[in-house]
DNA sequence: CTGCTAACGTTTGTATACAAACGATCAGAA
DNA sequence: TTCTGATCGTTTGTATACAAACGTTAGCAG
């Protein structure tokens, strides 16, 4: 008996949990996703899909991402030949961002590598307890 | 219409939602917690607390944080004098860690602070919601 | 005792993640 | 038109997070 530590355990509280389970999704996610792409950098290829070319700064606030990671995970996209980056000629700040039109192929399998990730990931759960989870996981973010 | 990117949608994933989640969490715990612990260095902490001296190695494996991780986190909790740094004598290969005679009195506020994170973050969902998303979230981890 | 394997810790490299300070540009008000 | 505040992007500094390679030490088998 070292210490009573009164009735709080670490190991149930809500931040130790979504950062257990974070762990466990990356994992998931380096063995299904391809190209060796990042949850972070997947986040921005899928977004920048979903929404279509846009800026930086507009990807960023879209996927949760400041300033500065958005900047990184940008650039490392870029080395990939993922991302498309030409100033906007209609505003001096903006950096553009685009799909090469030669890469649009992959965005399918993106999705697909996708949806297995998140099937993966929810696969301890029933069906019911996903739909539960993810309303409730909704309400925490 | 730029893209269908089919049903998939990034916002409604787990990975997603939960950095999400992650996210609002660490901004609540900067705010409630003393000391300016980082969401890590007050888990190692507390752990070493509900646990007794132990190992470093030890300490992360507790904790779920990589050797090198847990190096990095110890040694920016001993610079703030939180935790002692001894190498065990019966094993030349461990580093024995423990919190200092002089800061035990420090883990009441930590665990009070802990609770209040705790709280504050489930806040969004009803009491039963509560205990249900803690029950399924666990079974992610 | 010797030698093998396992455990412990360190170091390097890469990738988020965010705060804060900065310079450039834009858009609207005076 | 000029000033001013807002937006955009960059840079620096700090803190996780993990893989991989490394040297040291323990412990056990032979």
């Amino acid at each position: 008996m070292e210490e009573a530590t009164s009735g709080y355990k670490l190991d149930q509280q809500v931040g130790y949990l979504l950062r257990l389970a974070i762990q466990r999704h990356s994992s998931l996610f380096q063995e299904v996703v391809p190209l060796g792409l990042t949850p972070t950098q997947f986040a921005a290829l899928v977004k920048l899909a979903e929404r279509g070319a846009c800026s930086q700064n507009e990807l960023g606030r879209r996927t949760a991402m400041d300033v500065a990671t958005i900047k990184g995970v940008v650039e490392r996209l870029r080395k990939k030949g993922l991302v498309e980056v030409n100033s906007d000629p209609n505003d001096k700040r903006r950096t553009m961002l685009s799909i090469p039109r030669s890469q649009t192929k992959i965005v399918p399998d993106l999705l697909d590598a996708g949806e297995t990730i998140s099937k993966l990931t929810l696969s301890p759960l029933s069906a019911s307890e996903q739909k539960t989870f993810l309303r409730l996981l909704s309400k925490l973010s």
